[in-house]
DNA sequence: ACATTTGTTAACTAAATGGTTAAACCCAAA
DNA sequence: TTTGGGTTTAACCATTTAGTTAACAAATGT
């Protein structure tokens, strides 16, 4: 017999606990409601993915694996700098606007686990910046832009597009919005995060 | 004899809770842990705290109460805007360096508990932006900055300063820096930060 | 049709965990 | 020096929790 492992079964278990767990974290997370969750026994839990550890590893991985290649893909891709720029601050805000719970569950369990990133830094879909770099200094020499480091560059990319998600509640509040005029506001962010950086690395002639 | 609850016990327990909750979460303690941290029994935890949850929202408010009034000083003084990006960057990025566990710890737990800012919002340190906000929308008015929402602002301004320290083991991996580096980088943030704001807002004349 | 493997469950186990209790301990005031 | 209150501890308890088992059901091969 073919040992198809991918069964229904296997992937409600890991849909579910996707659903669990990123909300909840590891710790948060309980085997009980993972299969509630999956309507199902809780040995089977055990049966598809052996431990509570190895089941967050599948899901954790098949986070991951959603995140990163989006980042991957567009910083790697051959268009301008500023084009670049602006395509991604605006689909990675969508891409998170889509999956809310992603970007804080994977800060949280690499500060949980930080040797995860040497195991994950090895896979061909890792983030890497080498042409992105690149760019950005030949950008810099050009004086198209002003003096600045890619790892600054990227980190605030990054900051404008994902922080708003992960401090959702506090920012909420000190902001005093609901969540109607919150969403509006992730919303015109795809574009503001873009004009915003362009405006502070460009030179103008 | 005079109910002194301030007592020497009472402080090191706090501090041991700070130390395991702020690194491992509420979910993610144990009160034994907290107990060994601290040198003591573990049935004087409930017996100055009565519960983790009790305890655990007392360390939280303690870690909220050292964060907060960091951001009402700055943001609500009387300097000029300019100055008053520049100084906020710089001095958060400073705190958070000295506090790297901090923004970590209030946002996950923001999230697990969203009600908490309900709670938090009456207290009279919490964040709020009234001040900067009119300060912000006159220098929109008068030309001197870019049409920008002070929410989005203020978002960035957060954002900028504190992502970095909230996402650092998966950027220490992407942009393949050592421990070393990556503190030095934190350190030149302090004044990018301020300099990369103004720059994407400030209407050169 | 029968046997064998695979999937699923209810019931169980062992360990961990938050919390309690009762006794011991310390020390200041009487 | 005794006594009484706050403080601290060892031992204990009840519940939760990850993980196991053994039996049953469903599918699959012969």
């Amino acid at each position: 017999m073919v040992k198809n492992k991918n069964t229904a079964t296997e992937q409600s278990i890991l849909q579910a606990a996707k659903n669990i767990f990123l909300r909840k974290g590891m710790t948060g997370t309980r085997m009980q409601e993972i299969a509630n969750e999956a309507g199902i026994n809780k040995a089977l839990l055990h049966y598809y993915f052996r431990s509570k550890q190895l089941l967050f590893e599948a899901v954790f991985m098949q986070a991951f694996k959603l995140m990163a290649p989006k980042l991957n893909t567009i910083l790697n891709s051959p268009i301008s700098l500023e084009k670049k720029i602006r395509d991604f601050s605006n689909n990675y805000i969508s891409f998170v606007i889509k999956h809310p719970y992603l970007p804080n569950f994977i800060m949280q369990e690499l500060n949980n686990n930080p040797d995860f990133v040497d195991k994950l830094s090895s896979k061909e879909y890792f983030p890497h910046l080498d042409y992105f770099k690149d760019q950005v200094q030949s950008a810099v020499k050009n004086g198209e832009i002003i003096d600045i480091k890619t790892e600054q560059l990227f980190i605030n990319l990054i900051a404008l597009s994902v922080f708003p998600f992960i401090g959702k509640p506090l920012l909420k509040g000190i902001t005093q919005m609901d969540e109607n005029s919150y969403v509006q506001l992730m919303e015109n962010r795809k574009k503001e995060v873009g004009d915003f950086i362009i405006n502070a690395i460009k030179i103008k002639k």
